[in-house]
DNA sequence: CGACCTATTGATACGTATCAACCCGAGTGG
DNA sequence: CCACTCGGGTTGATACGTATCAATAGGTCG
């Protein structure tokens, strides 16, 4: 199921060097990372870890897509964070996991067991000061989506999400690259909808709406392209300079 | 409008000592906070802050009750925090707030200027130890209400939060305490609707609703009882290990 | 007492869920 | 090569839950 990377990586050429917990560490201290660390790989749709589970080690996601999920024991599912690259797993000082996390593409990981990993963030201010950062974030990230679970219409929900891919895809960090009118959507009806407290037909329903209204154009399921912005935005319900969701 | 308490209170002496981000401070530690402290106190029903001012001061709750909401041009307002004693507003690293502050009751907070705050979280690793965890605390709790907010029916939502009063008054911090039978509400219908994304008629149907079931029993507007707490928790939609919503 | 605020209750409208049929592209096997 | 199946997506008809609009009740304060 879960095949090892052969050779450690180094982690001056690691891709998230420079956003996940490792980000304000010097060359000394990410060599003491680097002992500890190893790689883990799952395929698209593999269960990574389950609600309950033994939380024994903690991960910065590499590369892939995950999603972190709570369900209801009559199969309503809510997605509660979306784990894109440089994303942190699991949190010191829990001993079991509070969600569902699956791949949604193929994922690698870079694992810390926990007690050390926890050693670690005593030891090294700088991983403790970033995992606080990036904690504070998600959360900002966790109240914008609790507007949009709480308050807003299948409409702006699926106008919100469009949004925040598009932002993401356009200045993934910071500086603004690639064409802003197509986007390219990473996940499925479904994910989306549980996403978005929806249900898959709903959102099928709305992506139409939008297209039959000139806001967002569709090539096959995967692609939209977006003529403007401007007014996908309004149809977000957002003001355009809060609402971060990641 | 903002009375400033005269004498500067002891920290040993305070309510909130052992919970708040100074929870982890030695003696010493807490000289160096008592010299950057002030005391601000708000009525119920003011405004402490607003999105978008500038954040140059962060606080603990020391009393009272406040929310942290986040409202839509047309007025629809949707709660993302409530704050209670010993919780933290503000957040380190950023300058500007996201969010509606109000009080509910009438508060009192321990404020700190932004700036030499920042300077003893990276002096005080206890203090940036304790703010994590509050942290991520707070994301948990983000993540359970964000479960209610995009998948539970009205009446399952208005069980959570009756369960979740319900858990914090009958052990505040962690022992049994009081009447397990009775509850006293801290919020409107107004409060809770904005809490749980309905509408005020909504909440009060849905109280009602519980009543003529047998579910709980009202006395009065603010206060309620519980004959049988398992039969709550079964509206509620959880199956009572998880859900913190802190 | 009247004014006002919060909460409740009622009638109705509207939005989204539900149930079901159908479409389409990708594999798969005869 | 074509028939088949299978998963994901779309569309339609209808049901249901919550919002909306409006009227009423109860409590508090002047």
């Amino acid at each position: 199921m879960e095949g090892d990377l052969a050779a450690a990586q180094n982690c001056s050429s690691c891709p998230i060097r420079h956003r996940a917990v490792c980000a304000r560490c010097d060359d000394d201290e990410l060599v003491r990372l680097n002992d500890i660390k190893f790689y883990k790989t799952y395929s698209a749709g593999q269960t990574i870890a389950m609600r309950g589970d033994a939380l024994d080690v903690v991960a910065s996601v590499v590369a892939g897509t995950a999603t972190l999920e709570r369900v209801i024991e009559d199969g309503r599912t809510q997605m509660v964070g979306l784990l894109l690259p440089s994303d942190f797993i699991g949190r010191p000082g829990r001993a079991t996991l509070q969600y569902d996390v699956t791949a949604v593409s193929d994922v690698t990981l870079c694992c810390f067991k926990r007690k050390p990993f926890e050693n670690l963030l005593v030891e090294i201010p700088a991983v403790q000061q970033r995992l606080l950062e990036m904690a504070l974030d998600e959360l900002d990230a966790a109240r914008d989506w609790m507007l949009l679970l709480g308050r807003k219409t299948a409409r702006e929900k699926i106008a919100s999400l469009l949004m925040l891919i598009a932002k993401r895809t356009m200045h993934p960090d910071g500086k603004v690259m690639g064409d802003t009118t197509r986007i390219e959507l990473p996940i499925s009806r479904e994910t989306m909808a549980n996403f978005l407290g929806l249900t898959i037909e709903t959102v099928s329903r709305q992506f139409t709406g939008l297209r039959k209204d000139g806001v967002i154009d569709l090539d096959g399921n995967r692609v939209v392209r977006i003529p403007d912005l401007e007014g996908l935005l309004f149809e977000s319900g957002d003001d355009g300079d809060g609402g971060t969701l990641f």
